[in-house]
DNA sequence: GTGGTCTAGACCACC
DNA sequence: GTGGTCTAGACCACA
């Protein structure tokens, strides 16, 4: 099953709720390869939302290679592929590492801390 | 000493650059209470970007409290207070560690390469 | 310079058609690296199109890592750049291979005669 | 002998698949003039597709005058007509080759290599 | 029914 | 001024 939660509002955009909450499911194996998504406009009625937010999070997915689309059938799981280099990949993580390490600091987490924090994100994760 | 690095041409805006480098840099004692940071004007001009920019991510930083300003003389590192409670801060850090985990994992990095990554970004900040 | 033309009404959807020529452009150097892109807006204007679409154009051209935005200031071409890794490449060039040689062969070119008009083409950009 | 392959999970829309190749092999002549097509159901039961799909395919290749259908009796392959003036060819080579080539530049290839390519494909399609 | 494209128009964030 | 997000709603292509 897939629970979809989103909170409007705030900084984050929709999209991305929806992005980084699929990723998570889909990575986990919460759905399998080749299982269907919920469709565009059934969970945008779900959410609430218009079904144009759901198409552009959908998107990012496609061009990530975490899902394909057929026309006229809806989105499936996609086989898990190495899409990036290994330099890109560093990069995009760089990218995010940064600011994500200066929040966790300013909030007065060490890097052991930090660590552990996200060891037990992982657990979290595993068990939901 | 301080040293901030932008980077135009990502997508993180150079304000918030600006933000994170500081608050990393006072989180991890690198300028000291009390210690004045780099003039508004100074600093822009340094890194050739408008002063408007500058102001601003010294704005937010009064704002969340980490630096102080003082009419006439500049900005100073403020008094480290505890601004958040226990609670909060497990909560704020969460709602960041979501979305990050979710993108590394897209990207192929699993829990111990993320975690060396970690490691390798608190170094390379305490070097610089 | 960079003269965008587009044509309605055929089956080659807009924001495809700009994704083409700019790539073209800039893969021959038309714009050098660093040099700004019309804005989303002007080009809008310009086109007589809605800005959503043009936005969209770059918005893959970002994810192909053809172009960078830098919020408030405008996209711009970006540094060439290795991001897929050669499996990938291989896989998406032959995703379209198939259907433009299945075309070649239905109008009656032969093997050699499409590799002569792939030539010419490259020649033609070339010279533009 | 004809083998059509088709590939769910890409873009290309299944009865898009097909007419490609059967464009591409009567073309080539793996299939003479006069030679009957599979039915459309059993080639929809042989795909595991719906009839429908096959039934678009068919019709658009009827369309472009590549197969005939004989009432009750099935298709067939059309006496092979020059439906297209030589301008005519060059025009719709041209309205392809553009995205194509552009498509390809921007994955890395260069004029020898996506040269290189093509003929790959084309020994492929000899003998598949 | 499904996704894909496009428009018109709003509001926000950034420089 | 720039780009980024979101909505409402239309029309087409595909299975």
């Amino acid at each position: 099953m897939l629970n979809i939660q989103i909170t409007t509002g705030g900084k984050i955009p929709i999209y991305r709720q929806i992005i980084d909450q699929m990723r998570s499911s889909i990575a986990l194996g919460k759905i399998a390869v080749g299982e269907p998504l919920p469709s565009v406009r059934g969970l945008a009625t779900e959410l609430v939302i218009n079904p144009n937010t759901i198409a552009k999070a959908y998107a990012v997915l496609v061009n990530d290679g975490v899902i394909e689309s057929q026309q006229g059938r809806g989105y499936f799981v996609a086989k898990r592929r190495e899409i990036f280099t290994k330099r890109e990949r560093q990069r995009r993580l760089e990218e995010v590492i940064g600011p994500f390490v200066a929040e966790a600091v300013t909030l007065g987490f060490d890097q052991q801390q930090l660590i552990g924090e996200i060891k037990k994100h992982f657990q979290r994760l595993a068990k939901s």
